[in-house]
RNA sequence: CGGGGUGUAGCUUAGCCUGGUAGAGCGCCUGGUUUGGGACCAGGAGGUCGCAGGUUCGAAUCCUGUCGCCCCGACCA
């Protein structure tokens, strides 16, 4: 940071940088590159924050590192102040290392490799080096070499650092970049309970840091896969542009994002239906989708059809049961505990179930080879069938009254439909509702599965040797910035929470060719540091027109204007970016009135 | 990786269909007039038309390949 902060003073601030805006660079842009899509990204550039270099490779530029420093402050003075120490990890990362850990497989598509050899003689051969995407892999050996004792324990290290990840399809400027910034943190705890409470010391954390930035991000649960339980939240930002949906009810406060949401659509007390008669075959020749099957001759309701779908989970076959109206929420599948798991080919399909897609299903004695099944997991719903239709397993053929516990070979009942709008709240059995949002923040309870693959243990007050319980946990810094501007702008441009402002006091001067004007300015800006803001002035030698634009657009939250024509009425002007209204202050109270402005913006802020 | 689109000056783009001198706006430089919400006049600099082949007397334009970028799907902070 250009401007070290005295120990104590506690404030994310730079002050005592003012700067001035000719000696400073703040590159503005009349109009958006084309590349440009969500108005947060359009602003990004426009306002001169970032330029881009690559396809989701970004510069900060001098106005937006100051944010992005910002950010990274206040992150760092709430996870000390609940306890967590700060560290810096290696980027380059010895691929040994991952492929010890548990996630080598499902890991090294989205990483850089970094060979040393340069000559290509490595090519087609695994690298020797690849770039973080997080460091669960390096902290782990870290920590297990380093502590032993549970009086060292509980311990939580984080960093903030840059992050690499080959994204597929990077898009929205810093929102899905294959370089970000990113909060990562990890807690060892010698128990369960005692990695709980890291856990939800970490949630407060979190959402103390995202007050003070004044960004609203709200918790939400979320997939666990083999985990299991309610401990992994992400924290989202509510946003059109989002990528993930966000379920939730207002009244009951349940909200849950897409993969993890659930809803009490199955009573409690249902009662499994009774058999309706013996299963029954008929023809239903080139019938292959549940549509279909829902149309006339047959007419049988997608709610009264057994879904049967096959995946392949670590080389083994294995069955879902649908009902014919619902979908299949994919990632709920991680709960069944394979690593890898993927949809079986219709090849792979007919020598196990005896027909291809469009006739399959789960009913006793119609699977050709059921002993090849890694299980057949139904999904709760279909108990609100009772009697249905499912596939014969022969190629146009269909069986009725199928009932749910006679007939169906259910390994294992789980959630794992995706749940629809309207659906009634697990919690208060209202209706859910549905809206979309950018994941800015993930904390998880890990557990023992990077202690177990590394043998971090400790030693207890027994003598006895156990695991560490781990908690991971990520913010994504510079997408927050982006998710703050995307949640505070304006057509005129970006409207910045006073916290994670580059500049929190804009000096507009409009003459500053008039020594007193520059006088008065420099007068008003030490005022307003002396409160406590970082100070820009603008001393462009510009017209008026094309200074309030670019303040508008840069959007520094309180704006004071010096201009001639306001001096010969002895009056200078206070602005707030987000209010219309313009207050005309005399010279004599100027600085009183700018200071209890910024003191006033200060306190509302909690800065 | 699959599907769609696009590449022309620092930025936004016209021209491409129907081959023949590469144009505009913004920005930039010089001079002047302006000066409280992206001014005006005059002059000026700046382009291997993504790259490589091909067709042709002649290619920004047509064909082939290739690369970059953008959008839609699966992944993530």
């Amino acid at each position: 940071m250009p401007c070290a902060l005295p120990p104590g003073s506690g404030a994310a601030s730079l002050a005592g940088c003012m700067k001035l805006w000719s000696q400073f660079f703040i590159p503005t842009l009349k109009e958006s590159p084309s590349d440009a899509e969500i108005a947060s990204h359009k602003l990004l550039v426009r306002a001169g924050l970032v330029r881009k270099l690559g396809g989701g490779l970004y510069t900060y530029m001098p106005l937006g590192l100051r944010t992005i420093q910002k950010i990274t402050q206040i992150c760092r003075e709430e996870l000390d102040a609940s306890g967590a120490i700060e560290l810096w990890m290696p980027h380059v990362h010895p691929v040994e290392l991952w492929q010890q850990g548990p996630r080598w497989n499902a890991a090294r598509e989205i990483m850089f490799r970094a060979d040393s050899a340069g000559d290509g003689k490595r090519a087609g051969r695994e690298p020797e080096f690849v770039l973080g995407p997080t460091h669960e892999e390096v902290i782990t050996p870290l920590v297990k070499a380093e502590i032993t004792s549970y009086r060292d324990l509980p311990k939580n290290f984080y960093q903030i650092a840059t992050k690499f990840r080959n994204e597929i399809r990077p898009r929205y400027g810093l929102m899905r970049a294959r370089e970000f910034i990113m909060m990562d943190a990890y807690s060892f705890d010698t128990t369960d309970d005692a990695a709980v409470k890291s856990y939800h010391a970490m949630k407060a954390a979190y959402e103390r840091f995202f007050r003070r930035l004044g960004a609203h991000a709200i918790a939400v649960e979320a997939d666990t896969g083999v985990m299991g339980g309610s401990f992994s939240h992400e924290f989202m930002v509510p946003a059109e542009v989002g990528d993930d949906d966000v379920i939730y009810n207002e009244a009951s406060g349940y909200a849950a994002n897409r993969e993890k949401a659930t809803s009490a659509l199955v009573p409690a007390d249902l009662a499994d239906a009774a058999p309706a008669g013996a299963v029954e075959e008929f023809a239903t020749p080139g019938v292959v989708t549940i549509a279909a099957l829902e149309a006339a001759p047959y007419s049988v309701p997608g709610d009264r059809q057994f879904k049967t779908l096959v995946f392949i989970g670590d080389g083994k076959p294995f069955l879902v049961v649908l009902r014919g109206c619902d979908e299949l929420e994919e990632a709920k599948l991680g709960a069944l505990g394979f690593t890898l798991f993927r949809p079986a080919t219709p090849e792979e399909i007919e020598p196990v179930l005896g027909a291809r897609p469009g006739s399959l299903g789960a009913v006793k004695g119609t699977l050709r080879n059921p002993s090849a099944l890694a299980g057949v997991f139904a999904d709760h719903a279909i108990r609100l069938i009772g009697n249905g239709t499912t596939g014969a397993n022969r190629d146009g053929f269909h069986l009725r009254n199928v009932n749910v516990v006679r007939d169906l070979a259910v390994t294992k009942f789980g959630d794992f439909r995706r749940v629809r709008p309207g659906e009634p709240d697990p919690k208060s059995g209202q209706p859910l509702q549905v809206r979309r949002g950018i994941e800015v923040g993930h904390i998880f309870k890990l557990g023992t599965k990077y202690s177990e693959k590394f043998g971090a243990v400790f030693t207890d007050d027994q003598k006895q040797s156990h695991l560490m319980v781990m908690g991971c946990y990520g913010i994504g810094v510079s997408r927050t910035m982006q998710a703050v501007i995307e949640q505070s702008h304006d057509a005129d441009g970006i409207i910045w929470p006073w916290n994670c402002a580059p500049f929190q006091v804009l000096v507009c001067v409009l003459d500053p060719q008039l020594p007193e004007a520059m006088d008065v300015a420099k007068s008003l800006a030490a005022a307003a540091e002396q409160a406590g803001a970082d100070v820009l002035v603008d001393d462009r030698v510009e017209r008026p027109g094309i200074k309030f634009k670019d303040a508008d657009l840069i959007g520094i939250p309180l704006r004071l204007t010096v201009g001639g024509k306001g001096l010969k009425e002895g009056v200078i002007e206070l602005k707030w970016r987000a209010q219309k209204d313009v207050a005309k202050i005399p010279l004599a109270e100027a600085a009183a009135r700018v200071a209890a402005a910024v003191a006033e913006a200060r306190a509302k802020a909690g800065a």
